[in-house]
DNA sequence: ATATTGTTAGTGAATGGTAACTAACTTTAG
DNA sequence: CTAAAGTTAGTTACCATTCACTAACAATAT
């Protein structure tokens, strides 16, 4: 992966706001233009076609995901790891709002097969680094011995996955890390010893 | 909510077959009139317009699943309650390959909030089923009395969407209900006495 | 030092594709 | 005969992308 240039990270920049705050489909080469403050074929200067720009956008988001991941202090206890993992990735959703859940659904969307890989390789580094603290934590003993950590990662991202929806099927109208905790609770009492 | 005519359940019929098969946003009138067999126009006899057919879709489902759901005999044990559930839902959504996951995942992407409502009416009216069983069994000791049962049904809807979502991901090459008892047992782990 | 040449980053206009939808005509079934 | 259900042939509105062109600057050759 190429560094991105001064200009390209702006553009970047921009299309992620426009992700944010309008929605995945609204990220048009007219739009984003627009907001970068120059006309559609300047675009082309910078990036060979649409799908480099979402390319871009997904892989600064997945870094970004996994440098505050890094953060995190893995010598603590299971719960409050979770915790902190929770109120980081929530937090950062609320800055960067759809893409996420794009790249977590992985599912279908669009018939771009490059544009899925992407989204389905963050999924699984995010997966692996969940079932890495799980194990950890079982050999310390703090996660339950027949729990599968895999399973439980990846249930863990899918209860995060379901909030996110509820979010923006609420219309944003509710707060997505009121019950977040709660939540995370659950989830923890099902695995932790 | 009218009742649909016979040709009008033939439509939403193969509308779920699209979006089973290749995605929400292949739902394009073109698409559609070609699986029904006829011509573009002939679709706007039976519906004002496309909104109309998403809605029908997405009721039909939301009956289909209910109806379902309320076979379950909730004099039966917690335990033995949400593993019924979680099968039938699981062998519906096998049925109708995961439709619910692709309009939840890719309408919540969409501008249209008439869509997106009824998305998330469907998602409260589970939401309710489930925790009106949480709370009956609550009130008959089984289930933990610190327990919130809408938070508890939030993550259990949140596991069965992971279930489906890791049944597509792996190109449904796995059976979906493998795991299935194994993940629904470490939530009730969590949640019963 | 300056005219020539090249590069970078931009422009407005146009292209080809596809989406939802419609007007006006035709077929068909009761 | 007529109303419902279908057809063909469009319309309008976007979308991504390309075209031909240019202003501003930098490098080079004389």
């Amino acid at each position: 992966m190429k560094e991105l240039t001064k200009r390209q990270q702006e553009i970047v920049e921009k299309a992620i706001e426009i992700i944010a705050e309008e929605g995945f489909h609204k990220l048009t080469t007219k739009n984003l233009a627009e907001k970068v403050g120059f006309s559609e074929p300047a675009l082309y200067r910078h990036f060979k076609d649409k799908q480099e720009i979402v390319l871009a956008v997904i892989k600064t988001i997945e870094s970004n995901m996994l440098n505050l991941a890094k953060k995190i202090d893995l010598s603590k206890k299971t719960e409050e790891i979770f915790f902190s993992l929770t109120c980081l990735i929530t937090s950062y959703l609320k800055k960067v709002k759809g893409v996420t859940i794009l790249i977590m659904s992985e599912s279908s969307l669009e018939n771009d097969d490059i544009v899925k890989d992407a989204m389905y390789s963050f999924y699984l580094k995010m997966l692996k680094y969940v079932s890495n603290i799980l194990s950890k934590k079982k050999k310390e003993g703090e996660v339950k011995k027949e729990i599968d950590e895999k399973i439980a990662a990846q249930v863990f991202l899918g209860i995060l996955h379901s909030m996110v929806l509820k979010y923006f099927l609420a219309g944003r109208s509710i707060e997505i890390d009121e019950n977040c905790n709660e939540i995370v609770k659950i989830f923890l009492e099902g695995v932790l010893v």
